[in-house]
DNA sequence: CAAGATACCTACCATTCGGTATATTAAAAC
DNA sequence: GTTTTAATATACCGAATGGTAGGTATCTTG
């Protein structure tokens, strides 16, 4: 069961960081908790900054490939967009902690090192929608040009609900998240 | 036009706050853009979180009344939909700095101060719009019991969009606001 | 005019910040 | 068995942090 400095590190912090937010994490109180010493997390990491972004990577990658392959699109998009919200809750749900992380540096503020960290990721979830989006509009004449909006707005209630769900705020079971999804689709006159 | 000190100081902390976030932005930085020292800062506002707090009070307290405002309900639900959009969206551009803030308080870690801070204010939105969809189930039958997630899936679309807007990415006029609408109540399928 | 309140300042505090120079240890490679 | 290398620790750095003690000029009010 013995576990790697390194993997601990990235654990420990992780889980400082999506409870207390980046800034307000101090090195010290991440080396303490893993019960190592500060030039051991700066052998790994170089940096804090290099810690936050191996985090992200590490994840992120993993996120990016799901999303990917849920997106793939075999003339339904109903389908896709039901896989998509399922799998990207389920991964919330499996990895809470750097999923909030990531919710809150999309919403960061533009200028900080927090905000730069998660920006890659979140554009590339939001490519791989548009190009789902865009694939869809062959088959469905009547949303063209709108990739755009929709590929934000579905990201926006996957990161509404997903947050809700990740915060403990609503459990989100099959009938409620199809009933999200209908209302995607749908809207709420229906 | 000689401002008083206490809104400057308001009004440059805003400012550094929705660029570079809460807890990267020294105390220091924020006297030295105002012109002052430390201490009349404190003199004003106790501490730095006292000052976050004033801000958010201040410029909070405007935007919940302007949303409840939005939201009485005159049996027109599209219309307080498209009022509650359009006002939001006003407010955001015209306080670009403050609704940046906003969102990203929103978004932040659950035990960070900064989260804190913006909590009210959010759930007073959320509550304002769980009342109006309640007032609109009295006209339409069909929306019972989702208010939570009408209210939570509206507020995360003007989240999205909003934060677009003042970040630049997507300049939002009569057409596109209309169109986010119209997604919002009759879905992707029309 | 006296007394208090208001609105600032200089100078400083202890603590924490991210980060590092250097030494040690343990295991692998030659 | 010696050398190398990866992985740690001790001890420290300068700078920045949020915050304050104590003083002062100015303004208001009885």
């Amino acid at each position: 069961m013995e576990q790697d400095t390194r993997s601990i590190i990235l654990e420990k912090a992780l889980g400082l960081f999506s409870r207390r937010g980046y800034e307000s994490v101090g090195i010290a109180e991440i080396v303490d908790s893993v019960g190592i010493t500060k030039p051991s997390l700066y052998y790994y990491f170089g940096s804090k900054q290099g810690l936050l972004e191996e985090i992200v990577r590490q994840h992120g990658e993993i996120l990016v490939e799901t999303f990917r392959r849920a997106a793939e699109y075999h003339h339904d998009i109903v389908m896709n967009l039901r896989d998509l919200f399922y799998t990207s809750l389920r991964f919330a749900c499996e990895k809470p902690d750097f999923w909030r992380l990531m919710l809150s540096l999309f919403s960061s503020a533009p200028d900080s090192a927090a905000y730069q960290a998660g920006f890659a990721v979140r554009r590339e979830l939001l490519s791989i929608l548009e190009k789902l989006f865009e694939n869809a509009a062959k088959d469905h004449g009547n949303m063209k040009k709108r990739q755009k909006i929709y590929a934000e707005s579905f990201l926006g209630l996957l990161e509404t609900f997903s947050r809700l769900s990740v915060n403990g705020a609503l459990s989100i079971g099959d009938d409620l998240r199809n009933r999200i999804i209908h209302l995607y689709m749908h809207g709420i006159f229906s």
